[in-house]
DNA sequence: GAGTAATAGTTGATTTTGTAACTAACAAGC
DNA sequence: GCTTGTTAGTTACAAAATCAACTATTACTC
């Protein structure tokens, strides 16, 4: 019973985003994942503060578009396995400022460097203007999507 | 306490590709959580079946790349719903037939609507080339990501 | 400055996913 | 035809994500 087919999956752009990141991430998840016992949440948030520094909660949230309770027990974890350290701000005491430790700080340029051959040993085969145009275009694209979510589509 | 900033986490590419995913599914799981209580691996579950017409569970997991048991329960789920029926295959009675009832077709071309106008939406302010040069590096990208996987990047 | 609203972050309950072990059916070798 | 190995699919249990409610603090308003 072979329905109207007029539809190609193939090339349907979030399933084709969603397939290349879950593939693309799975080398570098099982890195991180076997080597430190983190989280996908977990290294993002020690990225944030290994590039960024000094950061709240809030901040890392918004800059990596992670809800707040995701970030909370990311950041409880890593802190348990003392890579990050927390004090309270002296501005708002609502706030914490979070820092890597000397351990954190191992662990990210150990994973950074991780990143940066991984990313590399992928992108075998691409031109640099295809790499810096995918890149573009995908921030494009996600500036694009957040603008259809938040003025309108919808059906 | 600024580390050393050398890595730019918006020009890797596993987080960039993470992040479009995320960003451009969001409108389109709305939909089809809202309209029809779906998850993700149901409608492409129900995409498949839609396009392809009867397929095993096998050959879902196969094309789509999931997993068994996720194929196992959202077959199940959709099933329940009466969206889709099983039959035990004739030649193989360890298989199951998969196919849609009429109510899954209704769902399938409905949705199937709504992801069309959405990407339309979506792909508003590219140029076909560019288009096909995204859907393109895409799967070359997932190819790559699996060859990395199997063959290599142990480091 | 008292009362109300908003924000930072946490916690608990519920859902969903991932992992491993399991049943049932087929296949191959002898 | 019996043992061994493989495959299709399910189920049970553990890990993780999601959602709602909560505390503590700050901001706003009259």
């Amino acid at each position: 019973m072979p329905q109207t087919p007029v539809f190609d999956l193939q090339q349907f752009l979030p399933y084709l985003l969603n397939l290349a990141a879950e593939d693309s991430s799975l080398s570098f998840q099982r890195l991180y994942k076997n080597r430190y016992g983190m989280l996908r949440t977990e290294w993002r948030v020690l990225f944030h503060l290994g590039i960024y520094g000094r950061m709240t909660a809030r901040d890392i949230g918004q800059k990596a578009r992670i809800h707040k309770t995701k970030i909370s027990r990311a950041v409880g974890a890593l802190e348990k396995r003392r890579f990050l350290q927390r004090t309270r701000s002296q501005t708002d005491r609502r706030q914490e400022d979070l820092s890597l430790t000397k351990a954190g700080i191992a662990a990210y340029l150990d994973l950074m460097n991780v990143a940066e051959t991984y990313q590399a040993e992928l992108l075998k085969g691409f031109t640099p203007d295809e790499v810096s145009a995918l890149k573009q275009m995908l921030q494009r694209l996600s500036a694009r999507a957040d603008w259809c979510r938040q003025e309108g589509f919808r059906i």
